[in-house]
DNA sequence: TGACAAAACTAATTTGATTAGTTATTATAT
DNA sequence: ATATAATAACTAATCAAATTAGTTTTGTCA
């Protein structure tokens, strides 16, 4: 028999592995037991179900986005630290479609485990309040720019966008867009 | 046995229905096939399977949404056209939450039917013409207005924006947001 | 009216998740 | 070291749902 050695941490690496090959819905538990080793009915001894995992697959990626964007804000502020945040996540969408489609399927509103908070906005809140705007507004931009982000990684790997470079463009674009509004507001006050 | 008289028509409007009762995920034959009233595989002389008529529910969807918006800009035009049709999409999403599921799934690269391209962008593209707005940056424009739009959408529909209306404030919030770019743009030239 | 196509049916197959029940492995505590 | 408990694997069985095969009914139209 010999144990495998597994951990969840194993199980989500090689479960987005696979959702990235293929996506969040051919995801399957014969696939990932045979990747790993194992009988699909073994894999319940790390797993709820099937859809609990990509749920949990979710999870796992919003934590990777975190930790990336995290990392890559050191030593960097202002519009620089928007767009280095944006881009970021941009490419961790784009090299893990699997991942990134559970992220943007999954319920949020269902509590994420309380080690793991969306970072994510976290961080840009904070970028918000480092300049000078009101509470109320930095919830208003954190919307927008959640929103867009998203929304175009998620149009971007449905193949929404030409894969030219072109769209990549259109990105940075839209972001300088709503960094501009970032600062009109700043000046409105 | 007696015939049901469907139509395709008629099959998406209920399979539509019952995806925005759960969700697109959790639609299925079986409960289709009883609102309907025939078995389950008499559906295959309509569908060409489950995972197909998710699909055709997302061209169904854009359909609907193109059409209202047509509908809701005869004249109107201007920032205020945009505005509208912004906000005829969010509506549409927000009282069709299963079949605005469909339209973000499923890969719009894969063509939809000839009579039916994407009427939505070439709204929005007409708008950006009726201004005086390079073809190149028009492209942007509406690469980002999609993407803010849908994103938005998704998000709000699986609740990452409190239920309390603000989310609604945001989105307007937003649209102005992308307005206003698009003014720079024009005073650019 | 008779034949053909469409649309329904029932029965069977397939696939994949999940559950039940069992056994081997590892860790822990005497 | 050894007994014991917990963990993680296994095989076999169940269940649900999509799909396929093969048949019958119904409506249309020559």
């Amino acid at each position: 028999m010999s144990r495998a050695n597994l951990d969840k941490r194993k199980i989500l690496e090689t479960a987005g592995a696979l959702a990235n090959e293929s996506s969040i819905k051919k995801l399957n538990l014969k696939q990932l037991a045979q990747k790993l080793n194992i009988q699909p009915p073994s894999l319940y001894n790390h797993v709820q179900s099937l859809d609990h995992l990509r749920f949990d697959l979710m999870v796992y990626g919003w934590e990777q986005v975190g930790e990336r964007i995290a990392e890559a804000l050191i030593g960097i502020s202002g519009d620089d630290a928007i767009r280095r945040a944006c881009e970021v996540f941009y490419d961790y969408a784009e090299e893990n479609p699997g991942i990134f489609e559970a992220m943007a399927y999954y319920n949020r509103d269902s509590k994420k485990p309380d080690g793991a908070p969306d970072r994510l906005t976290d961080i840009l809140f904070r970028l918000c309040r480092a300049r000078d705007i009101a509470e109320q507004d930095a919830v208003h931009i954190l919307r927008i720019f959640r929103s867009y982000i998203e929304g175009f990684a998620l149009l971007a790997h449905y193949g929404a966008f030409p894969r030219d470079g072109s769209a990549r463009e259109s990105f940075n674009f839209g972001v300088d867009f709503l960094i501009a509004g970032v600062h009109q507001l700043e000046e409105k006050k």
